[in-house]
DNA sequence: GTCTATACTGAGATAGAC
DNA sequence: GTCTATCTCAGTATAGAC
């Protein structure tokens, strides 16, 4: 990769965790790399593309770290399915680890998990993962029907996007505990690990 | 209320609701209201402000709703707390009865918090209705840190806007349920009831 | 293949005539 | 109160230099 394309990916990373997708322009991105304008559509063709490389960039490995671990725990288990708590720490774990190095990164996906804007990236290289860590659920949940476990697998990750996202805004108006992403996240996969395990939903008719 | 102004209010409200903020055009709006461009900016001052006053409209009455029933569980539990399952109901149950009538208002309102766009109307209609609830839950919940219930509201309004603007979303790759309102709801309440309610997460050193 | 310069379209915002 | 004209800035597209 050309050190241009990794300056505009670098700057671009950072300015847009900070501040945002929509509130961050190609032009104040292409002034902090000192590149030009149409460089970042000869390398990405588009604002959109450019944030899906940029999420490509790293959720590859993530999601390749999350599979080995769920695989890990799925060995270990033997025949018996994984415990709910197992499978968050496959799924948050590599997260944490990268958060640990690059706590933009995070913010970025947390971001764009809440603005729903990865649309493509999703469906390309978070899917195949999702899916993998639904079966787990199921087999840990077995009491819950297949459209309980996508709604809640769905509310996770919007706990996880403002877990991530929220860390610079005040606490709800209390003052909470600030930025410590390695506390928030012991928090969040706390609370997941309660509400996955919750007993169905019963039906109404 | 002048009727260029509600116009522009209810064809914003659609729209937003249906594309998401950034997404819709103030031209867009005008065109489909059919009224004047310079009409918006002399109502609202700015597309932003147009949104706070969007919610702002449906907000208030939602907001003094939740209190009352609050307030109205608090009467019955007397000198005890009021348990975790009545101030989710007391919480939700206003907001999924304007849903059951306007689906289009819930689902701006859950676009909003995803997207952190709403500051100043956070701040003037919302904080002191949070501030009522997480002082409810710290009763119902005394072995958790203030700073924990903080965390876990967060997570809440994350999973709720996942619940409210998932509706139209493909369920994560797997085929969920659909665009059932009442029925995310029910999953979403009975989801953070054991999140809320889960032991406190350990102090690391 | 890479990058630059420049132009195009559509966005939100504003001033001033009526 | 309303509307026209205009401003600035956004993302995008293209022609051409190296």
């Amino acid at each position: 990769m050309g050190p241009t394309k990794e300056k505009i990916l670098d700057t671009a990373e950072r300015l847009i965790a900070d501040q945002g997708f929509a509130a961050t322009s190609l032009r104040q991105i292409i002034s902090e790399a000192q590149v030009n304008l149409a460089a970042v559509h000869y390398h990405f063709g588009s604002k959109q593309d450019l944030l899906d490389q940029l999420i490509e960039r790293k959720a590859t490995r993530v999601n390749t770290d999350r599979e080995a671990l769920l695989a890990r725990f799925e060995t270990e288990a033997g025949s018996h399915p994984v415990a709910v708590e197992k499978i968050l720490r496959a799924f948050f774990e590599p997260m944490i680890e990268t958060g640990s190095q690059n706590p933009q990164f995070v913010r970025l996906m947390g971001r764009m998990i809440a603005e729903g804007l990865i649309t493509g990236v999703v469906e390309k290289h978070f899917q195949p993962t999702i899916f993998r860590f639904i079966c787990a659920l199921r087999r840990a949940l077995p009491s819950l029907t297949e459209g309980e476990i996508a709604s809640r697998f769905r509310f996770m990750f919007g706990a996880m996007s403002q877990a991530v996202c929220g860390l610079a805004a005040p606490d709800m108006g209390i003052q909470g505990d600030g930025a410590d992403f390695q506390l928030s996240m012991r928090r969040l996969i706390q609370f997941l690990s309660a509400g996955l395990q919750a007993p169905p939903t019963e039906e109404v008719r």
